[in-house]
DNA sequence: TCGACCATCTTGACGTCGTTAAGTTAGGCG
DNA sequence: CGCCTAACTTAACGACGTCAAGATGGTCGA
């Protein structure tokens, strides 16, 4: 088909381009665009391939299987999601910055929740058969942690070990992503209080930092 | 096959044994128990006719659909949660309420980790398609918010609008729940701390009481 | 320049899946 | 006793994931 447009167009310096140019990109893009418009339980490796211009079988020669495409999309997302955590991690005030982390990780599920759902799912692509998405995860906790150690350094949270409490803090907020998906919809009014995104999140917001901040309650 | 056992085990006093029993709810039962051997992604809904005993086609006289199937099964799902929960709702001192409800929910979480993903996944049986599913849902939300109410009412919770704090309570409960399942193995050690499911889980409380004690730290 | 190599892609096939249509069985009621 | 209807079976359709075998075409040493 592109005979000549290899010539004309060699902008892959590397070795991107292959007999149809760069298959396996291609395929992960399609994927991903159709699990977006579609969800991830009707995707079918078939339709994917033809979106892609090639055959049934193709994808075989770049995935070892369909739940591996979907572990690679799974892992694009998981670096997307690192990406705009580093971005808010960069602000020196702790409170602030949870803030921000808080607020990055929000806006990336809500903007991308078939892709979040793929990441968290564990229906598809589980952690125990692809370890590279587990490794992709912890990255993203690092960062969160290394913010509640920040905090703690400078006293403005409690405590002096980190990665508990930054659970908590994930837990938190992954379950607010993960509810306002599947159970709030944006205008959605209950007992007369009108439920808005930003006002979970807010409330959420607000229980982690006196989560952070406060002392224990229950023991150990 | 069971042509006498009909009489000598007249046991179904209404009208559930049909031509060969309660079909109904042993496709239901067969269902959960596949789900919970080999997750809800790999179901084959011919399967499960075969464990019941019954062609491949016998299940779609008394479902609509695989989908509506495992609606039915998420159904059951939050019925057994609700009772659970409605258990632990007696509890008078608010704190020990709340912490009962979480203890309660996570319990639930753990012990039925694959239904638990079908009710919340949101990728089979989808809640626009099965609003009872949602209604169920909110059932066990209301307990939770009763529970948030009781300790406002007697001044130990900040604030007197229950949904907005009780949302957030949920999403902590729900994000513990699914990190659980989905990320920590019950041994797991991270940065030389061990992340035991009871320390997750105490972690969590904690932030949970301390938000909902607590004043508003951001501004809403 | 040419031929061999090999990664890449296609064709065709197998077994399984969800679902439907048409036929069969058996208990309930006239 | 015979019809009716719900419950179930058999058979079939198209789509799916996956694999084996063959076609294709760029790369590189001779």
């Amino acid at each position: 088909m592109t005979d000549r447009a290899d010539i004309l167009d060699p902008m892959a310096d590397h070795r991107d381009h292959y007999h149809h140019g760069n298959l396996r990109e291609a395929l992960l893009d399609a994927a991903e665009c159709m699990i977006v418009e579609s969800g991830v339980a009707g995707l079918s490796l078939r339709q994917v391939a033809k979106h892609a211009g090639v055959s049934q079988a193709a994808p075989y020669h770049h995935f070892a299987s369909k739940e591996a495409l979907l572990a690679e999309v799974a892992r694009r997302g998981f670096a997307k999601l690192v990406a705009g955590l580093s971005a808010a991690a960069t602000e020196p005030d702790p409170i602030a910055r949870m803030a921000g982390l808080g607020a990055a990780y929000v806006q990336f599920g809500l903007e991308n929740p078939a892709v979040y759902r793929l990441m968290f799912g564990a229906e598809f692509c589980p952690t125990e058969v692809f370890p590279e998405l587990k490794e992709s995860g912890d990255r993203a906790f690092s960062i969160l942690m290394e913010a509640v150690a920040h905090g703690q350094a400078l006293g403005v949270f409690w405590g002096d070990e980190p990665s508990t409490p930054s659970f908590a803090v994930w837990s938190s907020v992954h379950g607010l992503v993960s509810l306002l998906m599947a159970r709030v919809p944006p205008e959605k009014v209950m007992h007369g209080v009108p439920m808005t995104h930003e006002s979970m999140m807010a409330a959420t917001m607000a229980f982690i930092i006196a989560g952070l901040r406060g002392e224990r309650v229950l023991a150990p």
